[in-house]
RNA sequence: UGGCCGGUAGUUCAAGUGGUUAGAACGUCGGACUUUGACUCCGGAUGUUGCAGGUUCGAGUCCUGCCCGGCCAGCCA
């Protein structure tokens, strides 16, 4: 099985990116050093997806007894904000990791702009008057080389004067822009004499108005790699075609040290989930969900108040691996991953989410047991506590039927069932109200069973979870699905929202706690016997969100029976 | 349309320099155990390794062609 204590661990044990650094320290290129980053740009909640990069840089760094920094990658100001500065580094910490040092790309704007003046004195850059529309239109295509622009010849001194005057601001918006002189025929794309400034006249959350031009990210990220003394970039493989770029601009500046090197590598895809921060950031725009932290939202912050432990997704980012190919992992093994997580650590508990009552009328009138009822079986330090039984207990609603099909062995008239840490029952008779709903069970009990043992021996075929309707705590339950339909919400070229699942919250109301379950702290987790992994709300006291529910193999025969009976036989 | 990167069970990943019956997990099915139909344990099933050729004693691995998917023509990252 799988080691979800920590978070290093992976199925292959090795992996491309891995071997690579193996290789790297192993011809002694990088001085026996391994350095790596995680460059969020500060526009938006961190998601799954940014958690499998943020354990891979983290736990390469661990792994190697390297360093791993986190880089604020803010190099466009009209979408930066710093608000999410303090999101993002709070949600990493809250992964499990801390950062060697927070460090911004804006810190290198001086740097990055005296590497510029740099490539401007050797000839390799230059100032460009076209607009974004000339430019894309000499560009080329795929099959067309790209045509010089009509600037691309100025002299290094009125490059140098023109620059000059773009930082002071002389210019509008978008009029002018420093280009790297490369080649306007290659066939990589990127190398087409790319944007290295643009000129912005706008308030940036860190420099403030200290700067009219920004960089790119082509022009800042290699440079910022390598400023920090990063050994091993690694991003997503759709920055593949920018690698030579990458490379091309620090090949040409003057920089100490060893030279970063970018490896790529797929990005997350879950099913049924999007982590485009477009898509995300429209369903709390448009109030399909409550906000970033609405716990069917894949940010970490969803994830974490829907109960997901930080441990459980890390030895799922770590389980997954890297690889080269995009895919699309099946969500459901993330949510094992959860189940393995809390079925060691969560403090079980009795929970009645549908309420059926259920008398027991041989029961003493007014008499109070109070039993002894295991916390956790999987860990035995966590103990017993004492929950109280009475003659009328609330069960579930599903685990009674009058007319029971084949395999459920649960209670029906006539039949005999264990209470947990309770008593023996029999199904004496119920009652229905006039539109034929059953509204009351009647049950005998069997005085030797108490605690739900069987000193006769015999077995009953269910154990069922109650509380007693006396102590009982109301409160309400949320029950979550699918966000999205579709496996692969958006995949067909269609709007990701127009497969967004209506009935993905359920709120249950008038679900019965057992008393103990008043004291849970804001933010924990506790398994509800038989049911699932529940979340109390850190926020709303009342509220309990169900972050996975256990495997139930009762649900998988009645999907089977359902199936079959729409089925001719045979 | 050109270039780059890929294509291995339902899904996601493994299979040193070509070397026995291509493995694992999740899912699924069956069984054991069980005071959670959970957990745990045991077992089964599912593959023309995208296709077609070629090299070789031997190809998932190397070569060629084709097919399919992703990415690239922002002054986003």
């Amino acid at each position: 099985m799988t080691d979800t204590s920590s978070g290093s661990t992976s199925n292959s044990g090795t992996d491309f990116i891995r071997e690579k650094i193996k290789a790297d320290i192993a011809s002694g290129r990088l001085g026996g050093r391994v350095q790596t980053r995680f460059p969020p740009e500060p526009n938006g909640y961190p998601h799954i997806g940014h958690a499998k990069a943020i354990c891979l840089n983290f736990s390469i760094a661990a792994e190697f007894g390297g360093v791993c920094k986190l880089r604020f990658d803010d190099t466009n100001p009209e979408t930066e904000e710093a608000s999410f500065v303090d999101v993002i580094q709070e949600d990493i910490r809250w992964l499990g990791y801390e950062p060697d040092e927070v460090v911004f790309a804006s810190d290198y704007f001086d740097q990055l702009a005296a590497w510029a003046v740099d490539l401007i004195e050797a000839g390799l850059a230059y100032v460009d008057d076209q607009d974004a529309e000339a430019m894309s239109l000499n560009r080329g295509s795929f099959t067309e080389p790209g045509t010089n622009s009509p600037w691309r010849d100025r002299s290094v001194e009125e490059n140098l004067d023109l620059f000059a005057r773009m930082r002071a601001g002389e210019f509008p918006e978008g009029s002018r822009t420093l280009r790297a002189k490369i080649d306007m025929a290659h066939e990589n794309m990127q190398m087409r004499d790319p944007v290295l400034y643009r000129i912005r006249h706008a308030h940036h959350y860190r420099t403030g108005d200290a700067w009219h031009v920004y960089p790119t990210y082509d022009w800042a990220h290699g440079q910022s790699d390598a400023i920090e003394g990063v050994t091993h970039s690694l991003c997503s493989l759709e920055f593949d075609t920018h690698r030579q770029l990458y490379d091309w601009c620090l090949e040409h500046l003057d920089l100490p040290g060893v030279k970063p090197e970018q490896t790529e590598f797929a990005r997350l895809n879950l099913t049924h989930t999007v982590t485009s921060k477009r898509v995300l950031r429209s369903l709390v725009e448009q109030g399909l969900v409550d906000g970033w932290d609405d716990p069917r939202m894949p940010t970490l912050r969803g994830l974490k108040r829907r109960g997901y432990p930080a441990e459980a997704i890390r030895a799922f980012c770590s389980y997954i691996g890297v690889a080269r190919v995009n895919g699309t992992h099946e969500i459901e093994l993330l949510e094992s991953f959860v189940r393995t997580h809390h079925n060691k650590s969560a403090l079980r508990r009795m929970a009645v989410l549908n309420p059926l009552e259920l008398v027991i009328d041989d029961w003493p009138e007014g008499q109070v047991v109070e039993l002894d009822a295991i916390n956790n079986p999987e860990d035995p330090s966590a103990g017993t506590r004492k929950v109280p039984f009475t003659g009328r207990l609330f069960i579930e609603r599903d685990d009674f039927m009058v007319d029971p099909p084949k395999k459920f062995f649960r209670l029906s008239p006539g039949r005999e069932v264990r209470l947990r840490a309770g008593y023996f029952v029999t199904c004496t008779s119920f009652d229905t109200d006039e539109s034929g709903e059953v509204v009351r069970v009647h049950c005998s009990h069997d005085p030797d069973t108490r605690g739900g043992q069987s000193p006769d021996g015999r077995k009953v075929k269910a154990t069922l979870h109650w509380v007693s309707a006396a102590h009982a705590v109301d409160t309400r339950v949320a029950l979550y699905g699918r966000l999205f339909t579709d496996s692969h919400p958006g995949a067909d070229g269609t709007d990701p929202l127009e497969s967004i699942n209506p009935d993905s919250r359920k709120v249950l109301t008038g679900c019965k706690l057992e008393p103990i379950l008043a004291e849970t702290p804001g933010g924990e987790v506790v398994q509800y016997e038989r049911l699932g992994y529940f979340a109390r709300d850190p926020d709303d006291p009342d509220l309990w969100h169900r972050t996975v529910g256990l495997r139930d193999e009762w649900a998988n025969i009645q999907k089977r029976q359902a199936k079959s009976k729409g089925r001719p036989q045979r």
